[in-house]
DNA sequence: TATTGTTATACTCTATAACTATA
DNA sequence: TATAGTTATAGAGTATAACAATA
């Protein structure tokens, strides 16, 4: 049997580095830690900033529809349009029942076309260089691992 | 001028889902999600499995090492250690210095098998099928955003 | 001096339960 | 009744600073 080389205790092995999974999560929280970097200039957080994207996309949508798109529970979307709002970026105004129609101000549109522009380079420059068939074929395998099947097509 | 449609307040539009980095994410947390249940049976959050299966790889392996290993910082691998050394699953001994020599027990060894089994088939049945080449060139794609280069090389 | 283990602490993100208001 | 907003709270996971012990 091949005797196991005396192993050095300041250099552990990794015994995950073959699970998918694992480089998923790995490469995600890389992604996650440089893009906040990013964003610094804008003082916005990654969560804080993929809410006002998606609100500035969809006027008039409410929280608890932001909510649901970026899979963040309705009671946790509270600070966070709080913020929005505080920062000049976000309007609240009445909508049917007793929800609020969310959309972005002259300054939130501002920042947000920023943001934009900050989560595309930062794209751009993070990930190697594929061809836009590599890059569809990857977009569509990765959603397909977190979209449940069938709510798009029906 | 393209007038746009009106938008459903209760359906916001997802504008980060041509970002790989996005996509990532997503991917990342619902496979983090499911691995989380498939583990429930150990009684083991995926990170303290993760920190059982390095122990049972590298024999003797100090914390601080596991932790260089899985990016998680000394001061928070102290609460790892402790209930993997409650739980009966983990032995330490007296190392160089001020170390202290990681070791599964016959328990942790039997658990970090259910575990690596469990992390293997969750990865199986998460991710669609394919090729050895497709797997081989998606793992080193991952492998390269957050692996430092030279790393390993030299 | 450098490294390990440790404590304390704080922040972010996430999760649940319960309450109010409105269609 | 179903949905929206809200509050409070709790739990992971992660981050830093500081200290003692040992090579």
């Amino acid at each position: 049997m091949p005797r196991k080389p005396p192993l050095d205790p300041a250099t552990a092995v990794d015994p995950l580095s073959d699970l998918l999974g694992y480089q998923l999560r790995r490469a995600s929280t890389a992604m996650m830690a440089s893009l906040v970097e990013d964003l610094a200039p804008t003082g916005l957080s990654v969560v804080e900033a993929s809410v006002l994207l998606v609100i500035a996309d969809t006027p008039g949508a409410t929280q608890s529809a932001v909510g649901r798109v970026l899979d963040i529970h309705r009671a946790n979307m509270v600070p966070l349009t709080s913020k929005l709002v505080a920062l000049g970026l976000l309007a609240k105004e009445a909508g049917a029942g007793r929800a609020t129609a969310l959309t972005v101000t002259a300054r939130g549109r501002a920042v947000s076309k920023s943001v934009r522009t900050i989560m595309r380079r930062h794209d751009a420059r993070m990930l190697p260089a594929l061809s836009p068939a590599s890059r569809r074929k990857l977009l569509s395998w990765l959603r397909a691992l977190w979209n449940p099947p069938g709510k798009h097509g029906g």
